[in-house]
RNA sequence: AGCCCGGUCGUUCAAUUGGCAGGACAACGGAUUUUGGUUCCGUUUAUCAAGGUUCGAAUCCUUGCCGGGCUGCCA
């Protein structure tokens, strides 16, 4: 049913993180006889790489007691939330690699069985109807230090409670104007359990509910009896809800219903990331990025665009596991699972982001011929590829150094390298235009070494990639970077400072690429390895005319690049 | 301030629940290599502090220190 990762991941072998414990202790106990976990996402905007942990925690370990998880839409408060994120949430988790079958629970199918349970407690003297103002609850729910104050009406007679609440449903009375509290005890040091609201009224059209209801149930209300109605065992969630466990549990003894247990974990921070809804959005909204799936958003959205797969963010999680305590988990283990799963899977190309034009001087000019390619060394079942190979040639303008460093292997003035699967070349002279910019080389060939091995076994240090002028396709690459500058962004500043922290190099458009021809074929979604470069996933955009209707490349991420670290550590 | 939670290599998760502190990522060095990729080998680095219990403590107890969360009719 869902999708794992276990496989080929020794490192984690006999692990037990607390909360797969304590689900198994619980069915050594007898306290539960199966496992039922859910994924609660709110409609009310695009899931990112936080819900994804949540997702997998949910699926996976249900997947792996034997029991099943749900997916439940958490759809109580009609002003925030949309049908169409319901949608693109499907989507998403779908994507990632699970399937929730037949279980698509909304709570707002919960309403009526909320309805008469809230009854229940009031007839319990459980619950009451306030009449006061939001204003006046919040000065009365109490400090931190200080106890709240119950509110005049709290001892209203179940009959009188009742008969307001039916009237409350009925809509005879206006928004804000009351609602209806558990009464528990205003002097708790856990604020929860001030007396918390469990409905307010909203006269709102609800996206599946329509104008039925004009009473909505709070969050820790509908939450947990949600969780019960399902008969979830093992209502997974974020730290934050901690605190509200007694209150849930409070619930669940009071109205003697099905005793789902809550187990909270902490979420997992991203370095150079940012993942709240809030954030998000105002990143989508103030145009630092061009939508919610922009690549370098670290939406489920984003993340598919730029051409992550599930595996590798599910092996991400896992490989992360989860603890109680928050953590900042560096993004370059991100990138690690990606380059990971993309190495085994991805067919390579030549492709030439920054061309420098390469004449074969001793190569006839009328001449093309095909040279065979490796698709992908890790998986010889990939096969092979023909490249074609001509007189006018471009490399990439790194690889090249009129004046080169001491550690620099590829090609400079007299100094002969591999052209990949093709032959030696050696630079005999160089064009430099105006401004004196190398324009373009003069090399000579060595017809012997075809295929790229030289029968006197001489050596050479650098091989690189390549394309034929004739050829290549033309193609925009967008670079993608790091959104941040710094590994923090939010730390130890004032609220709003994170965005003066946006990397202004997170996105780098070259529109002058090359790309060898076999990639005339290449659909959007599809991802490859240029090598020498990166990975790239061909994004929606090819073809159309936004793109001039050139194929548009998404770069993933770079490959580990030691030459880059080198020089790094040189100028610092 | 009151309450709750948490502190293990640079990062993250472990340690058969009281028995040699280990893995992954990162970093560094080396080998292999028609990708300065991959792969392989190796190296460096950690139990917040002080007491206590114990033959033995990352684990249990006490105190302290540090970090996070909580005062929506949001979830």
């Amino acid at each position: 049913m869902a999708a794992t990762d276990s496989e080929g991941d020794k490192s984690r072998a006999g692990a037990q993180d607390f909360i797969r414990m304590e689900v198994a202790k619980d069915l050594r106990s007898g306290r539960f006889d199966q496992v039922v976990t859910r994924f609660p996402p709110e409609p009310n905007g695009y899931l990112h790489l936080g819900h994804a942990k949540a997702i997998c925690l949910d699926f996976e370990i249900a997947a792996e007691f034997g029991g099943q998880c749900n997916l439940r839409f958490d759809d109580t408060n009609p002003l925030r939330e949309e049908q169409e994120f319901v949608e693109a949430q499907k989507e998403d988790i779908r994507w990632l690699g699970f399937d929730w079958g037949e279980r698509e629970y909304y709570a707002s199918d919960y309403f009526e069985q909320l309805y008469e349970w809230a009854e229940q407690l009031i007839r319990q003297g459980l619950a009451y109807v306030d009449d006061q103002s939001a204003e006046e609850i919040r000065v009365n729910r109490g400090t931190l230090t200080d106890p709240g104050r119950e509110s005049p009406f709290r001892d209203r007679t179940p009959e009188e409670n009742l008969d307001l609440f039916r009237r409350m449903r009925a809509g005879e009375f206006a928004d804000g104007t009351r609602v209806l509290r558990a009464r528990i005890d205003m002097a708790a040091p856990n604020i929860n359990m001030r007396d918390p609201v469990l409905y307010r009224i909203r006269h709102a059209t609800h996206q599946r509910t329509g104008d039925r209801w004009c009473i909505y149930p709070m969050y820790d209300w509908a939450h947990g009896q949600s969780d019960s109605l399902e008969r979830v065992t093992h209502s997974l969630c974020d730290l934050a809800y901690e605190i509200h466990r007694p209150l849930y549990e409070w619930f669940i003894q009071k109205l003697s219903i099905f005793p789902s247990r809550q187990i909270e974990f902490a979420r997992g921070n991203i370095t150079y990331l940012v993942t709240s809804k809030r954030r998000l959005r105002l990143l989508v909204e103030r145009g630092h990025v061009q939508g919610w799936d922009d690549p370098r958003m670290p939406t489920l959205c984003g993340l598919r665009r730029r051409g992550y797969t599930p595996e590798a963010i599910r092996r991400f999680w896992h490989e992360v596991g989860v603890a109680k305590r928050e953590t900042n988990i560096d993004i370059a283990k991100l990138e690690s699972c990606v380059r990971d799963h993309l190495n085994r899977t991805a067919p390579r190309v030549m492709s030439v982001l920054k061309p420098l034009k390469v004449v074969i001087t001793n190569y006839d000019e009328a001449a093309t011929e095909e040279l065979e390619a490796v698709n992908n060394p890790e998986d010889p079942a990939a096969g092979t590829r023909q490249v074609p190979f001509s007189r006018t040639l471009y490399i990439e303008q790194d690889d090249f150094m009129e004046d080169p460093p001491k550690k620099f292997f590829r090609l400079a003035p007299g100094r002969e390298v591999r052209l990949r699967y093709a032959y030696y070349i050696t630079c005999q002279d160089l064009v430099k235009d105006d401004t004196g910019n190398v324009v373009e080389l003069h090399c000579t060939y060595d017809p012997q070494t075809r295929g790229g091995d030289a029968p006197d076994g001489r050596k050479v240090k650098a091989t690189l990639h390549w394309v034929s002028g004739r050829h290549a396709l033309r193609a925009e690459v967008r670079l993608y970077d790091r959104l941040f500058r710094v590994p923090e962004p939010l730390a130890d500043a004032d609220e709003d400072a994170w965005m003066d922290r946006l990397n202004p190099e997170s996105l780098q458009v070259l529109t002058d690429c090359l790309v060898e021809p076999g990639l005339d074929a290449a659909l959007p979604g599809e991802r490859y390895q240029f090598e020498r470069l990166g990975y790239f996933c061909v994004d929606p955009e090819s073809w159309t005319a936004a793109a001039a209707g050139r194929l548009v490349f998404n770069r993933t991420v770079t490959l580990r690049d030691t030459w880059a670290r080198l020089q790094a550590r040189q100028s610092s």
